[in-house]
DNA sequence: ACCGCCCACAACCGCCGGTTATGCCCTCTG
DNA sequence: CAGAGGGCATAACCGGCGGTTGTGGGCGGT
């Protein structure tokens, strides 16, 4: 089975026709024509039926389907792989976090390193979990913030700091003098709230924690980012719990305490065991480490 | 990244050697150095260092070694499931089966059958799980028998029989009438045993309950087979737990006795959900649940 | 009925991937 | 230390694979 075929067949089943992918793979409909012919031949049964003087897939190249797909995205990975091994040093900082610490935490950081070191290049994702992983391990990114534990193997995880889900409310919702004090998970219960439908491991861990309320917080508006929760809170929605960077940094005017859950969510770096980290990688992990540190230190207190 | 490119660098990182890997690929030695030098031109890194005359991979090579595996791997599945997808009714029944059912049921179940149908040709392959769950999804087989729950999306699995697990010990060892009462666990505290280190789920099984008994039970013997503990008990090397089809099957002069767990092992057939079975696979999967439950009927009274 | 889309076939051609022949380098051995 | 041998690189050569353009036929929509 040549590869020439396999990838023919990939663009034939995601453009619907032959034509389609000859465009796709850059060549002409006549070569791929005879291309698909070599396949069958080959083979020795037909992948497609011409019916209609259209292309259907044929029971048989179905079944194929799933390897031919996993063969390309493999081949892919490899492409991505192999282009980002070739600069062994060129970009000194690569970075890839979540959506929430790139609008929070992240930016201040890079600020505060590029004054230190003015002539370095920096690179910065956002990617969800799976995608990080990716990332850093076809060497796209070199090192990787997040909230959740991503035990992957061929990665490491180092904790660079704990802090508490915090509990965001309209201003004056709470006297001032409560502020510091952790609010118990039973002081939701008949809350009015703002639900949380990110999927991840958080918003799942909070989505267990709340089930366990009775009676349950009442949450009409269900968002699908914490930002988003932020900005219905401040509106009057009623309240909403989040993670302490988003609470910390949000814009909106808003009340916040922690919730009384202890140390339940993990500021975690995420790179490669091999090749230690070097003087601006492990200066940028010291600044993420103290910038966050201070943020959670001003919100607890 | 050509496919050439691939198949060269695995077979040299297989044969350690340029004209090797240019012998595994039916191919002069010329021709392979010409290809790792276009490969190495086209990644724009060397993939091997030339030390004293001879290929030693370089760094970024073993990076993307996983990567390379994998591919070929892959290309190796669909070469098979391709060369199998070709005749859909040539073999009417391509059975496998795990090693302990391949002594004990399945002879009997096929000799059976070939009385019926005596023109019918029968391939059976021995395998545990991961090939098994392999040979079906790449069409290699129809239909596996196996002891061990074998979840796969892509399979389907239907119960035949259950049974239980059977404590066997050399003859004399109980008293006649005890021979069709259930064994309490806790009865085998402090007993001498033959230890079962057999890798797969039933094993785990039987180690994870025996663990729970105190005093724990003497094992000085650990052996991978079922048969195997068989021959040794026979030999007075203790008692052991098996599989009740190993135990009723054996040739060894045994007693046994049906360990109290309820219904904890079950004999399954596993096949592709698409395309149901013909006569021929029916019956066999009947002889099989008739011949299962006559052995187990036996072996339980 | 016509046009447009899509696929198949024909004829042609460049270059990729193979060959054989040969040379260099290193290692091992008597 | 000289010679043998294994291993890789280079050179010169060649066939066919993989591409092109041009064309024709079947089918559907207007």
């Amino acid at each position: 089975m040549r590869l020439r075929y396999i990838e023919l067949f990939h663009a034939v089943l995601s453009t619907g026709s032959l034509t389609g992918a000859a465009n796709l793979l850059n060549i002409s409909q006549p070569a791929a024509s005879k291309a698909l012919q070599q396949a069958e031949n080959h083979l020795g049964f037909p992948l497609f039926g011409r019916v209609r003087g259209r292309l259907q897939p044929t029971q048989q190249a179905l079944l194929m389907r799933h390897h031919i797909d996993r063969i390309m995205r493999e081949m892919y990975d490899l492409q991505r792989l192999s282009a980002n091994i070739t600069r062994p040093e060129s970009h000194p900082l690569r970075v890839t976090c979540t959506p929430t610490l790139a609008q929070t935490l992240v930016p201040d950081v890079i600020a505060r390193l590029g004054k230190v070191y003015p002539d370095t290049s920096v690179e910065l994702f956002t990617q969800h979990s799976a995608p990080m992983c990716e990332s850093l391990m076809l060497r796209e990114s070199d090192i990787g913030l997040t909230l959740q534990d991503m035990s992957h193997h061929g990665l490491v995880q180092q904790p660079l700091c704990g802090g508490n889900i915090m509990v965001i409310a309209p201003p004056g919702w709470w006297p001032d003098r409560d502020l510091a004090r952790p609010l118990p998970i039973a002081a939701l219960a008949g809350q009015p709230m703002i639900g949380i439908t990110v999927q991840d491991a958080m918003g799942n861990m909070l989505q267990g924690h709340l089930a366990k309320v009775d009676p349950a917080p009442r949450a009409h508006v269900w968002v699908q980012t914490y930002q988003l929760a932020c900005s219905l809170v401040a509106r009057g929605g009623g309240l909403a719990l989040v993670d302490p960077f988003t609470a910390r940094c949000s814009r909106e005017p808003l009340q916040m305490r922690p919730l009384k859950l202890q140390l339940d969510v993990t500021l975690r770096a995420v790179y490669r065991p091999d090749s230690p980290l070097n003087g601006v990688q492990t200066r940028f992990l010291d600044y993420v480490r103290e910038l966050a540190q201070g943020l959670l230190a001003n919100a607890g207190a």
